[in-house]
DNA sequence: GCGGATGATTGAAG
DNA sequence: CTTCAATCATCCGC
């Protein structure tokens, strides 16, 4: 009954909707089904169908069941007309004992047959005039509804729907005031804001959050192309935020009038306080901001996968360049017993490789786990830097000019070898480097697998590597930290 | 396309 | 904080 009652109360807005532009249509019942939620009946998502009219005129027929003449004072629920209103349409009332109703089918509760007659010819214009009304012209419309409204039993009718609207608590439906701001709402604004999407100037946010991914990410500094890249899809998504933001805002306040000139018009010949209006307007404004927040998600959604795309240094992994490789390894192979570098050391590697310091440190990282897990593939690699080594310092003595050239020639790391030149030959068969290279390599791995010690070089230095001539005071700061 | 190499990230430990 | 160890994701040579 409830249920029928509010489809009745819409009926007159969905025959309003039926009279507007097609394009006009659309919006209004997109919204107006969102606003009704999922489980308000399934009448309404169906718009001006034969159910929903047949709806309508149900609850015309029950409030028009009552068999006394209507004077206004609403209807008894217990008598029925018994009317055979429309052929094949099913009274909607069935509980109409026998024993109400004349033999000739007037209900016994009629002053008159006549009288009778007159309100049940009455009764069917007005079905008649409802069941036909979506196929009229607008104009046409417009002049049935002005007779309706001007109809003798539309008091009557008033009347009837102010008593049912009293007696189902109708005016109390969706009395809950505003809740406070959604804490997932404010979450996504902070984030948009954040991001750059949402903020009062162009561009700057998004800047500023592409710095904030460069810092956070330590992404190398030739990925500027990636960040104009990505500035402008930001901008891309930034405007299509706004825009639809702008559509659905337009949107909102059009509807929001349109539906409050309905109900306005609408109260002349039902009740509806302005208290009501306004209360629907606030569900209107509460369920198109349910629809910005879902425009807000989806824009963070975006926004998350370009920056994943865009700015994840996963993604833009690069391989360093050779010479990188080399400096860092020569570092490495050099520091074998000790193949941690300083912060000092770790800027000017960076400096020189052209990486940042946490890329260093990365490196030396892998370098170090891979090398133990795996020294006999790295053998070759420690002999070839252990040459690369020791060809340098020759050199170096040769041409004391050019104290810090290496092999590679592409940057030196000055003195810093843990180097292997002074190492006695402890196999007579190979050249010197190697033998270099394995002191420094069974000095790295009793430190890696050293249990107790400490990390620190120091400590390190003290219990398991003694003073020796390996490195006389090679290291000019690395090893002696 | 596959598999190894490699730079980055993550979580635990100290 | 740094380092280790495991892992991921991409690169790159075959």
């Amino acid at each position: 009954m409830q249920q029928d009652c509010v489809v009745t109360m819409y009926s007159y807005l969905d025959f309003c909707i039926c009279r507007m532009p097609i394009s006009m249509q659309g919006h209004v019942f997109f919204y107006l089904s969102i606003a009704r939620g999922p489980h308000r009946g399934d009448a309404w998502t169906h718009t001006h169908t034969h159910t929903h009219t047949h709806s309508s005129i149900n609850v015309l027929f029950r409030m028009l069941q009552p068999q006394q003449p209507i004077t206004g004072n609403g209807p008894s629920a217990s008598r029925g007309l018994g009317l055979n209103v429309h052929p094949g349409m099913h009274p909607l009332n069935p509980v109409h004992p026998h024993s109400q109703h004349r033999p000739d089918g007037v209900p016994a509760g009629l002053e008159g047959i006549e009288n009778g007659h007159d309100n049940r010819r009455d009764i069917k214009d007005i079905l008649q005039q409802i069941m036909t009304i979506t196929d009229q012209s607008l104009d046409e419309a417009q002049a049935k509804k002005h007779a309706l409204n001007c109809h003798r039993m539309k008091p009557a009718l008033f009347s009837v729907l102010c008593e049912i609207k009293e007696k189902t608590g109708l005016s109390m439906r969706n009395a809950q005031e505003e809740e406070p701001p959604d804490p997932q709402l404010v979450r996504l604004d902070n984030m948009l804001l954040a991001e750059g999407v949402a903020g009062p100037e162009k561009g700057g946010g998004a800047a500023a959050a592409v710095s904030a991914a460069t810092s956070s990410g330590g992404m190398s500094p030739d990925s500027s192309l990636g960040h104009s890249d990505y500035k402008s899809k930001l901008s891309q998504i930034r405007n299509i935020y706004h825009t639809e933001l702008e559509k659905y805002e337009q949107a909102c306040s059009e509807f929001t009038t349109h539906v409050m000139n309905l109900l306005r018009e609408q109260s002349r010949t039902r009740p509806v306080s302005p208290r009501e209006i306004e209360r629907m307007v606030a569900i209107i404004h509460r369920k198109f901001s349910s629809i910005q927040s879902q425009l807000k998600q989806s824009t963070c959604e975006a926004v998350m996968i370009l920056r994943s795309r865009f700015l994840d240094a996963r993604r833009k992994r690069r391989n360093f360049s050779k010479q990188a490789t080399e400096g860092l390894n020569e570092y490495f192979y050099s520091h074998l017993s000790n193949p941690y570098p300083s912060e000092e050391a770790k800027e000017e590697l960076a400096k020189q490789c052209s990486i940042t310091m946490s890329q260093v440190s990365n490196w030396f990282g892998n370098k170090r786990i891979r090398y133990k897990r795996n020294i006999g593939k790295f053998q070759e690699e420690a002999n070839l830097y252990a040459m690369k080594t020791a060809l340098g310092a020759t050199q170096s003595e040769e041409s004391p000019h050019t104290p810090n050239s290496t092999g590679s020639g592409s940057f030196s790391m000055s003195g810093s070898a843990d180097c292997f030149l002074g190492v006695p030959p402890m196999n007579g068969g190979q050249p010197p480097y190697h033998m270099g290279a394995q002191d420094a390599q069974s000095r790295f791995l009793e430190r890696l697998y050293s249990t107790s010690e400490s990390r620190t070089n120091g400590n390190w230095q003290e219990q398991n590597t003694p003073p020796s001539a390996t490195s006389p005071g090679s290291d000019h700061s690395d090893n002696s930290d």
